[in-house]
Order: C-alpha cells, then structure tokens, then sequence
DNA sequence: GGAACATATGAACACGTGTTCATAGGTTAC
DNA sequence: GTAACCTATGAACACGTGTTCATATGTTCC
C-alpha cells in the first residue's frame, strides 16, 4: 500500500505538525506571510524558539522564507500544504461519530 | 483562526501519526480491519510493540477495536479519520512545486 | 564607518517517548 | 479442569527533542 520512503516522508510531516507551537506557527502562516517577529508576538513566543521551529518547517518544505528589507516573511510552502492542512482543519469542525471506547463485538460470531 | 483546544488536539493527532511505525499500523488498517497478531506479522513489529501503538491510536479514537473469537480486530475509528489519511495519501502520488530552498525575495524591493 | 533592529545559530538541559523484556489477562479447544 | 493461543500491561532504559540563554550574522539608517 505504502511504500517504506512514502511512511518515512509522511510520518515526517506529521511528526513536524504534532508539536503545538510548530503547528500554531503552520497556522498562522495560512492566512498570508508573517514575519518571525510578527509570529513571535502574535503567537507569544520567544524570538529564539520561533527561529528554531521555523528552521525545521522550511527544510521540510511546510513553510519557505522571502527575505522583505530586513525582515523575513514565512509562508505556507505550496499548494498541497495549504490543501491538507485546510482539509484537517475542516474536519475539526465537521460532527464526530461517537463510537464506544472499549472493545465491541463486529458483526456475527456463531 | 484556531482555539488553543483545537490547535492542541489537532497536534495531538498529528503526533501520533508522526512515528513511522505507528502511521504503518493506521495505514495498514485502512484496507480493512486486522487483527493484532496480522498486524504484527505483515509490519514485522514485535507483538508488545504493536498492542502498545494501539493503545495510544485507540485512546485518540484513531482506531477502533472490535473482538471475534479470540483475536481482536482494529479498524480505522470513523469516516473522517478515513478521509484525512487517504487526503494526505493522494497528495503524496501528485506532483511537487519545486521552489528554492533557501531564502528568495518576495515580490518588489525598490 | 557605527548604531539599532531583525533573524539565525550553538550549547546545555530537562523531559517525553519509542522500544524491549518479562509477565499477566482473557478466550477457545481438549 | 488444563493447555495453547492471542492480546494487554508494567517496568526499565536509551534516545530524541523542545526550550532557554547567550551570542553571532545580516540589514537598514545615520
């Protein structure tokens, strides 16, 4: 079904987007290009720490930089990126089909 | 944009998929559901390995399990988990926008 | 040139977590 | 009942990683 680089690629991505802040930068970048500064403040965030984060997003190719004088803005890398994250957030609003948390029978067993 | 709540259980989710073996286990599932020794033997994980990710996968309502006889079956949680995974799968297969990876100029810079 | 601003980088640390080993719990067949 | 099978659980460990602090790099304006 997947190949073994395909998982690797994958997992990578979400492994980046399952830090909090690293996705709340992500997200923050949605709505067009933000400075480091700008997403430092808006998201509360030390300079350093955002820099970091902002390292590991742009070499996976989730966000990319364009230098504007002096300061850098970060946005959203491609299409595909926008996509996927837009549709995840979509799902959130969508209704959960609450299903037991234990074990359940399926279907028939004679 | 997003709730702090929002944001942390979109992260969370994320996390979980982000461990190659774990995304293994989810994807693997897709096709229908297995049992955990079929997991086990078609990943080549250790039997401990895999009952412990699917502990975590169902507590995120990720996966969902279901007992026949002796064995016990996983399948993916509900339809909009199914949804995300197979999103995210078809963006692998589709073209990628080839940008520099380093830092380009944005636009006009008189 | 220098000062002020904006971003990046490196080291160090605390903490979570993926994995293994051993063992327990539960289910069917005898 | 017991034996054989399947799955879950707990402890222990090694390892990665998110964060902070201090410092370096780079850019604009004087």
């Amino acid at each position: 079904m997947l190949t073994v680089d395909q998982t690797n690629g994958l997992a990578e991505m979400f492994r980046l987007l399952g830090e909090p802040n690293r996705l709340s930068i992500v997200a923050s970048c949605l709505d067009g290009p933000l400075s480091v500064g700008a997403i430092t403040s808006r998201l509360g965030l030390s300079q350093s720490l955002v820099s970091h984060h902002l390292r590991l997003l742009r070499a996976a190719r989730l966000l990319k930089a364009g230098r504007r004088g002096k300061r850098i803005f970060y946005s959203i890398a491609d299409w595909h990126v926008r996509e996927m994250l837009t549709n995840m957030i979509e799902h959130l609003a969508e209704p959960h089909e609450h299903d037991e948390e234990g074990i359940m029978e399926t279907g028939a067993n004679p």
